[in-house]
DNA sequence: ATCAAATATTACTGTATACGCATATAATCA
DNA sequence: TGATTATATGCGTATACAGTAATATTTGAT
């Protein structure tokens, strides 16, 4: 079914999908993403692979959890976060892809010191 | 072929991945991405279909064309610019797609005070 | 009841940036 | 040349928000 938006309801959506893209465009919170895409993680496990603070980590869950992006799971004083929404994993990983390739380049232009 | 990459190439990653987004984390060049998806058109017509001021556009219009999102052909006094990055495209109109249910279903809850 | 561990929240600060206004640059035409 | 149109760019402001430090809350253990 083709739909058409007015233009009243355009921007509408125009601003809840800048919203959705501004929760991906902070490295933290893509880190967080990649910390759970591959199974449940606690809060310490997250801000270990993270590597920033546990308050600011806390936050940026937080966010994703509100966007339902990520749900969670509490047992004992621990809390589970893992991933709810598989679509905006693919989608990450679809523009990972798009930028690796020239990332993945440097590997062969920096001398390794020692074998990987 | 699976890739391995350091923390170190993954954090330059995601913040490429990061401003990536971050480029369509505004509504206006979300607009401007809609006002061009279908062909070139010129910084007037693309302010028109916009509403915001000539100034604020051309700036972002500009930031999609340094990120080569978009691409630009002088013509007189007029440039026209049109898309240069369809996966971008591409990507927004399936967020678009992930979002539009929910307005869509607004037609049907409004009462409409006289047909489309 | 007290303590410790895990997580969340509050208040603050610094930085980034969208937008508006004014102006600059560039090209066309009289 | 000067005037007009189309586009770009400085500059100032206001806002949003990531990160920090300190503290609160929740739960389990002794």
């Amino acid at each position: 079914m083709e739909i058409s938006l007015t233009k009243q309801q355009r921007a509408v959506l125009f601003e809840e999908v800048a919203d959705y893209f501004s929760l991906l465009s902070e490295p933290t919170r893509l880190k967080i993403l990649h910390a759970v895409c591959e199974g449940e993680r606690t809060v310490s496990e997250i801000v270990a692979h993270v590597e920033s603070t546990q308050a600011n980590v806390s936050r940026q869950i937080n966010m994703l959890y509100r966007a339902k992006i990520l749900s969670r799971r509490k047992e004992g004083t621990q809390v589970f976060y893992r991933v709810a929404d598989q679509k905006t994993i693919e989608l990450c990983q679809s523009v990972c892809g798009k930028f690796s390739e020239e990332i993945v380049a440097t590997v062969w232009t920096q001398a390794e010191p020692k074998a990987a």
